[in-house]
DNA sequence: TAGATTGTTAATCGATTAACAATC
DNA sequence: TAGATTGTTAATCGATTAACAATC
């Protein structure tokens, strides 16, 4: 049993801030920091740190505190960010395009390989590096490309049957921007969710409820 | 004291996903669930809906279960969706257009009402309803105009002068999609983060960690 | 009335924080 | 060695789940 088994998902979705935050470090040549000193930055305990950390190992050294760098590399190596996953875009629209645009992929462990649209107008048109490819070319592109996620930019309405041929394409990891619920249709899969209007609302219900 | 003091955060990033599935079955004129209905569409358990919701009044009927609409228009209100709050986008690059462009503000509590870009080339240029503004301009629109709002599109770089400014003119709630720390520096501002690398790179230890 | 389902209290579970011995 | 700071165990806190009396 490795020992990053069983990790709780409060653990991880702090990771990747973790890792901008020492980055950051790293750019300012900051060479080394206690969990002290870097809960304060973060804006939580030193005792999270220290915790979270050593789900993944020791990686510090008593009297000492942590190396930037090591440390930055060490969560890189966990996120998997030296991965290319390679990702194919459905749906560009306003915001799929926002998206290919504006991510570097390259940075976060994946390689954006394909975008598809159903709108004959968009055929073509260049995204990036990227063509914007037909929706019926779907199947052949997958046969003959590897694939290892697709990102979901499509309103609700046109998922289902979208996902139906994608996951019979074999893909099993999404990141979902529609309202769909993928895993009660299909338990095998990994789903990460952005729900842009759920933030949204919540924003409402802060600025509602203030004190 | 109302019952809606010190609602803790997990309930309240609850709220919007039980508002979505409310309209849905109402939109499929179910009129009446009970908590364990709504348990099983949402994959939750029915005593988590039910401390929810008694955190805000006894919206249910014994031995009957919930109204749909009724329990959907009580969230609405407690999610404060009946305001028109009014919302300035700053930055009009691609993800800030496809924000503009893609959401539905007024279902949503917001009215986006003003645009601003520093790019003299996008000045003029159409948005929807709005016209991209010089960002020079953003003092005197909000000297003529409410604003409550302001949802940041910007590159972390470029946060920090635009941010004191925003504060300046006395706007103390913000939508951030970038990577800059607004609470670090003002204490007293509502933020809603958006951080979609974060996001990815957990989608990317999701699929570097499978079993 | 009998059946169903809530509202709410109590029990459990998990996550965060505190403490401290180990050790660089 | 003395000081600092980790790794880790124990204590606390909060959130989720279970149970059940109240009641429609």
């Amino acid at each position: 049993m490795s020992k990053n088994d069983s990790i709780s998902m409060s653990v991880i979705r702090r990771l990747p801030r973790y890792y901008r935050f020492l980055c950051e470090l790293n750019d300012q040549n900051v060479e080394r920091i206690s969990s002290t000193k870097l809960a304060q930055i973060m804006n939580t305990t030193a005792s999270q740190v220290r915790q979270d950390l050593n789900c993944f190992g020791g990686f510090g050294q008593q009297g000492y505190g942590y190396s930037v760098a090591q440390l930055r590399d060490e969560i890189k190596k966990i996120l998997g960010l030296n991965n290319r996953y390679k990702a194919v875009l459905i749906g560009a629209g306003n915001f799929g395009s926002a998206i290919a645009n504006h991510l570097d992929f390259e940075r976060l462990g994946f390689e954006l390989v394909a975008c598809f649209d159903s709108d004959k107008e968009k055929l073509g048109i260049k995204l990036g590096e990227l063509t914007i490819s037909d929706d019926s070319q779907l199947e052949e592109f997958c046969g003959e490309n590897r694939v290892d996620a697709a990102i979901l930019c499509i309103p609700k309405g046109n998922v289902e049957s979208v996902l139906q041929r994608l996951y019979d394409l074999g893909i099993r990891n999404y990141w979902n921007f529609s309202h769909y619920d993928i895993t009660a249709k299909y338990s095998d899969v990994v789903v990460e969710n952005v729900h842009l209007s759920d933030s949204l609302m919540t924003l409402c219900y802060r600025m509602n409820n203030k004190e």
